[in-house]
DNA sequence: CAATATCGTCAAGCGAGCTTGACGAAAAAC
DNA sequence: GTTTTTCGTCAAGCTCGCTTGACGATATTG
């Protein structure tokens, strides 16, 4: 079975695909971003020394983590996946010496968690990267365009994010 | 140790972080593409039967099957892993219905690996649901901001693309 | 024709990123 | 003051994506 040897699809239907495929600004997006992702990371390894990867699970914690310290619990809920996975990834980073953990005065059964002074060091380092980065980019393509590129890219996520809602929400149901 | 509860970074470093933090372009580059995707997954899985779910390991494959069938060792060298890894994706894909194996006429040892009829099909349906997202955020903000970002979503991937094989080659070592 | 390289497959195994379950300790509710 | 809930941890186990190693069958090379 499946042993012909003609196209299963008609030469027409093969370049009407070949002509959406390209056109598609949404890719243009998706690889931008991508890019732009593996671009940011190849800098930040350059400009740093060595020692044990931190990966993508690990920096997903960083944007919850605040200078108050948040509890583990709180930051599973918000990462979405439970508290064991997360403390694995604290764990992983306070042996870094990125993050600390610091009992809750509040209540003597919780830890608050937050950057150390060497963590925000190295977040501070690789949002400076990202930066720079970013300079770069606005030399390539020129300040103007980039300005507009910010502004177009904030109306796209609110309009991603009303589709976001709208569709969870088929029939208002808004607090 | 780690016990002390003042904060390990000074208010004037802690707001000028937040500052850094909110005012990337590339962060909303990388917000607006992870929103994107997860919109257009989430209207493909709405506008699909049920059936084993196909994963990013699997789309991973796509761009690289055309029409006239590619061998399983070439497959895997452009995506960049193992031919035993691509050929458990590709398995999978054949138990979906989306591809086929047709042996190679030329290499009785090979064969070829292309679209079937339905992977073609699926794979039309796929961008007609990316066309459709598009066209919805074209008239969220606007037609002619759509194409200025197309235009400069280009220059960003050009830039990005001189500065990756620029700092892979250090000192001319071109073909 | 014999030696060697290549094509696809079978099998085992590994790390990452999760999950479920159970638990002692402290807080909150009754 | 007792029950119930919540906090963080220990432990085992799962799926996914991938690797290494070995193999029969065919092509290619000498």
């Amino acid at each position: 079975m499946a042993r012909r040897t003609e196209p299963p699809v008609s030469a027409a239907e093969r370049s009407r695909f070949e002509a959406t495929r390209d056109a598609a600004t949404l890719q243009l997006l998706f690889k931008a971003a991508r890019l732009a992702n593996e671009t940011a990371l190849a800098r930040v390894a350059a400009s740093t020394p060595a020692g044990p990867r931190v990966r993508p699970a690990h920096t997903a914690l960083f944007p919850h983590l605040g200078f108050e310290g948040i509890r583990l619990t709180d930051l599973a809920a918000k990462v979405g996946v439970t508290k064991q996975a997360v403390g694995q990834l604290v764990d992983d980073l306070a042996a870094l010496g990125m993050v600390e953990r610091v009992s809750d005065p509040d209540d003597s059964r919780a830890k608050r968690i937050r950057f150390s002074r060497r963590g925000h060091a190295a977040l501070m380092h690789g949002l400076g990267v990202l930066r720079g980065l970013q300079d770069d980019l606005a030399a390539a393509i020129g300040a103007r365009r980039m300005r507009e590129l910010h502004e177009t890219l904030k109306l796209v996520i609110a309009a991603l994010d009303a589709d976001a809602s709208e569709s969870k929400r088929p029939a208002g149901s808004g607090a």
